[in-house]
RNA sequence: GGGCUCAUAGCUCAGUUGGCAGAGCGCGUCGCUGAUAACGACGAGGUCCGAGGUUCAAGUCCUCGUGGGCCCA
């Protein structure tokens, strides 16, 4: 069984590898750490051992799921809830000798009524719980008086039969009174407890510690034993002559027949519930108190030096701290064990003798050492003779015979333990974990199990940091399932769009809360893929014939324009830069849509272009072109590789003479591009601010222009600006050149006139014929006989390129 | 029922110490046809989940709700 556990296991490990390759990520897939190695299982008896010798581990009953039919305890996740139908009975516990604040009323025959829906467990009745903070009534019903909670005494006067009350009392008052039990010859004592309520019921719990959580827990204050009178298949042991041997669901009738015959029973009616499932068999469980191995949260402190390291790490989200604080100020102790076939034994063992049990470090590393060969398969496997090491015998009675413990360890002692098999083995003891990644349910787990562990043996916790994300919900943002019909699997996503678009999934949202991932979603993510992709090829396609050794132009050469596109560069890497220093990477992706969106392909491309395709081809202003494009190139390929990973190095492969420093086999081996000091100019940076506002009013009136139908193209316009005051002043500092290069028209004309405070745009036909090369409207353009459609310029650059091959 | 958490345009997200609601995408209209299964321009889109409160002023601070999520009971 052990063996085909491990084959299961290796499946999931398998298909899991393939689909985190499909998606990009970068690990040593040909040397995973699994728990199931042998290295792995070894490292975990040795931690237990340390867990051990601090004497925190300690073994006691506790109620646990146990599923009746499949005779095993139950794991949280293996428990579904459903519908049920139950028994509920209203039953009274006679206090006539109880005394106290009861005593004066000990002539109305008063008992305390409670409220069950598993009448099975009464027979394991050792208490009642009140709630502190609530106020008990003792009430007349007929022969004899109820005590209840004074604000359910309406809700249930008739079902009860309830009259005059009779006397009002603090719970406080109440606590530790004797009560009887309703059928057996044993007392039921009142205990106090926040988990009573008053949803339903009578305020009064029926409290079987060995048959439920908040029962033992609060049984466990007042020293109430676990007591579960219940086999492992569910049947009543010899403790309850009146059903021994009977299923205990089947007992539920009867037991309500006793009650009635008894007189104690005062009320009873069938109802559906929410009760869990056991997700094998599907038959309802029960919870029962079976022998557990336990770490104590008190010895050595624990509890207080685990919310002491909290503080030392850092919650990503910061809330995380709060949550895992909360928990670990609260928990119970941890059970270690489990009832399962497969996994890392808890290593102690049961003196055949004397009935004691042997745990100890030393019999822990000498496990661990035939686990280092053989794997914890070893315990189960080997004679009990050579588990022993040598000269091994009972602490208690000196015997030499034993059977071994069949309980393992909790799998979050597995998981909890990596910091110690893999990155102490890996890396050396006292190496840290720089950060842990899991969703924002291991606050419980993972991230909890691994603290615990930690501390308890090394006195710190095992990671610097921890970064949680959400869950992926729907569109909607409710939660994926399969009846609901709204799950959208990665592979899906993956089939019909591609990895990088799971990635950029991923990267755009906000982690921190939840995600959502719907149709819409994926379009939007996939066209501004599209938008960052053509943006690369534009880059790539215009510097297929620059050199950066031989074409290069110096920062200090550059046209104003590609010094303004160079400084919002540095803007761009900074912001990326701080944004994936601090895990946001949803501002990455917005930084990356804006600039390539708005700087690059609204402004810097679309002007650019004219340099480009028509200066000549080894002009100074072609060049600074291609140039500051290369620098673009290079850094957004950079930037943007963690993302859309697939597409980074395919730009990155794909990029023409490529400079020394940039010729890594792959984007992945390169740096992070740096945001140079040089390409910052807060001055000129506000001055193009100024001008590209004005750019928005001369689009906005060649668009009215366009409406009228009276223009097509931009540049078949001349357009004049007056105006004055330091607006003007910008302006004017361009020069009415730079301005028709820069507002993509053929001519631009300033008029300074100090009557017009703002500007004024006025959008008029252009002189000159249109340049067939170039399409500006130009001077020249016809007075070249040679060519007569070209202008000025583009005559230049022809006849050189003609005169020059 | 308890702890933690979230809610701003159709979508993804900004919104500093309270001071006129923003961006990109999408959508609509137009233009271009030398980034073309591209590109440009203009435009429309908001009960900042709801109700109270504090304040001259609330998306922002406080209280109570509604709805979603994780963990627990």
């Amino acid at each position: 069984m052990r063996r085909k556990c491990r084959d299961y296991a290796d499946r999931f490990v398998g298909i899991q590898r393939d689909e985190f390759r499909r998606l990009g990520v970068f690990a040593q897939w040909d040397n995973p750490y699994l728990t199931k190695d042998f290295s792995f299982e070894a490292c975990e008896a040795r931690e237990l051992a340390a867990v051990i010798e601090t004497g925190g581990l300690y073994r006691r009953r506790k109620p646990v799921h146990w599923c009746a039919s499949c005779a095993t305890a139950l794991a949280e996740a293996e428990v579904d809830y459903d519908e049920h139908r139950s028994i509920s009975v209203y039953v009274a516990f006679p206090a006539e000798g109880a005394g106290g604040a009861l005593a004066p009323y000990a002539g109305s025959k008063p008992a305390v009524a409670i409220w069950t829906t598993t009448p099975w467990t009464l027979p394991a009745n050792l208490a009642v719980a009140l709630n502190p903070h609530l106020d008990y009534v003792l009430v007349e019903a007929g022969e004899r008086s109820l005590l209840l909670a004074a604000a359910m005494v309406e809700g249930l006067r008739d079902k009860l039969g309830l009259g005059r009350t009779l006397a009002t009392f603090t719970a406080a008052e109440l606590e530790n009174l004797e009560l009887r039990h309703p059928w057996i010859d044993r007392p039921s004592r009142i205990i106090l407890g926040d988990h009573v309520t008053l949803e339903a019921g009578t305020g009064c719990v029926h409290t079987a510690p060995g048959h439920g959580h908040d029962d033992f827990v609060v049984g466990s204050t007042y020293g109430l034993e676990a007591y579960a009178p219940v086999d492992a298949r569910g049947r009543f042991s010899a403790e309850v002559p009146e059903f021994e041997g009977r299923f205990v669901f089947e007992a539920d009738p009867a037991v309500v027949e006793l009650l009635a015959e008894r007189g104690v029973l005062l009320a009873s009616e069938e109802i559906e519930h929410s009760y869990p499932h056991c997700w094998r068999c599907k038959k309802p469980i029960i919870f029962r108190a079976t022998e557990q191995w336990f770490l104590s949260m008190e010895d050595n402190n624990l509890r207080a030096r685990a919310l002491a390291e909290i503080d030392r790490v850092q919650w990503i989200p910061d809330w995380g701290r709060e949550r895992i604080y909360g928990m670990v100020k609260n928990r119970p102790d941890w059970c270690l064990s489990r009832q399962r076939a497969w996994g890392v034994p808890i290593i102690a063992l049961h003196c055949q003798d004397c009935g004691s049990i042997e745990s100890s470090a030393e019999l822990a590393l000498h496990a661990a050492g035939l686990f280092e060969s053989e794997g914890a398969d070893a315990w189960f496997a080997r004679e009990i003779a050579e588990l022993l090491p040598p000269g091994f015998s009972c602490s208690s009675c000196g015997g030499v015979n034993f059977e071994r413990e069949r309980d393992i360890l909790d799998v979050w002692f597995d998981s909890g333990v990596s910091f110690s098999a893999v990155m102490e083995s890996e890396f050396g003891s006292g190496v840290i974990s720089d950060l842990y990644l899991e969703g924002s349910d291991q606050h419980r787990g993972w991230f909890h199990s691994a603290l615990l562990a930690s501390v308890a043996t090394r006195n710190r916790a095992p990671y610097k940091a921890v970064l949680t994300h959400g869950f992926v919900l729907d569109g909607e943002g409710r939660k994926m399932s399969k009846s609901f019909g709204n799950v959208i699997s990665p592979q899906d996503i993956i089939k019909r769009y591609g990895a990088d678009i799971l990635r950029l999934w991923v990267a755009a949202q906000d982690y921190r809360e939840d995600l959502r991932i719907s149709d819409e979603i994926v379009k939007r993510l996939a066209d501004s893929y599209r938008r960052v992709r053509n943006t690369s090829r534009n880059l790539l396609g215009n510097l297929a014939d620059f050199d950066p050794g031989t074409d290069w132009v110096e920062f200090s050469q550059l046209p104003e324009l590609d010094r303004w596109i160079l400084g919002r560069l540095h803007d761009f890497i900074s912001r990326c830069r701080e944004a994936y220093d601090a895990y946001e990477f949803h501002l990455v992706y917005h930084a990356l849509n804006n600039f390539c969106s708005v700087e690059l392909s609204s402004l810097y491309f679309d002007i650019v272009k004219d340099r480009l395709y028509c200066s000549a081809r080894d002009s100074r202003e072609r060049r600074a072109a291609q140039t500051t494009m290369y620098q673009i190139l290079q850094a957004l390929v950079r930037v943007v590789a963690p993302v859309m990973s697939f597409t980074a190095e395919e730009i990155w492969k794909s990029i023409p003479n490529a400079s020394a420093d940039d010729r890594a086999d792959s984007v992945f081996l390169s740096d992070f591009p740096a945001a140079e000091e040089q390409w910052l100019d807060r001055d000129s940076a506000g001055r193009w601010e100024g001008i590209w506002k004005l750019r928005g009013e001369v689009t906005r009136a060649l668009e009215e222009k366009r409406r009228d139908g009276e223009i097509g193209h931009s540049l078949d316009t001349r357009v004049i600006l007056s105006g004055s005051g330091s607006e003007f002043e910008v302006l004017e500092a361009l020069g009415a050149a730079g301005l028709a290069e820069v507002f993509i028209v053929s001519e631009v004309e300033l008029k300074r006139d100090d009557s017009i405070r703002s500007l004024l745009v006025e959008v008029v036909a252009p002189r000159g014929e249109k340049c067939a090369r170039c399409w500006i409207h130009a001077k020249g353009v016809g007075s070249h006989d040679d060519h007569p459609q070209l202008c000025d310029r583009c005559h230049a650059v022809i006849v050189a390129a003609a005169g020059t091959p």
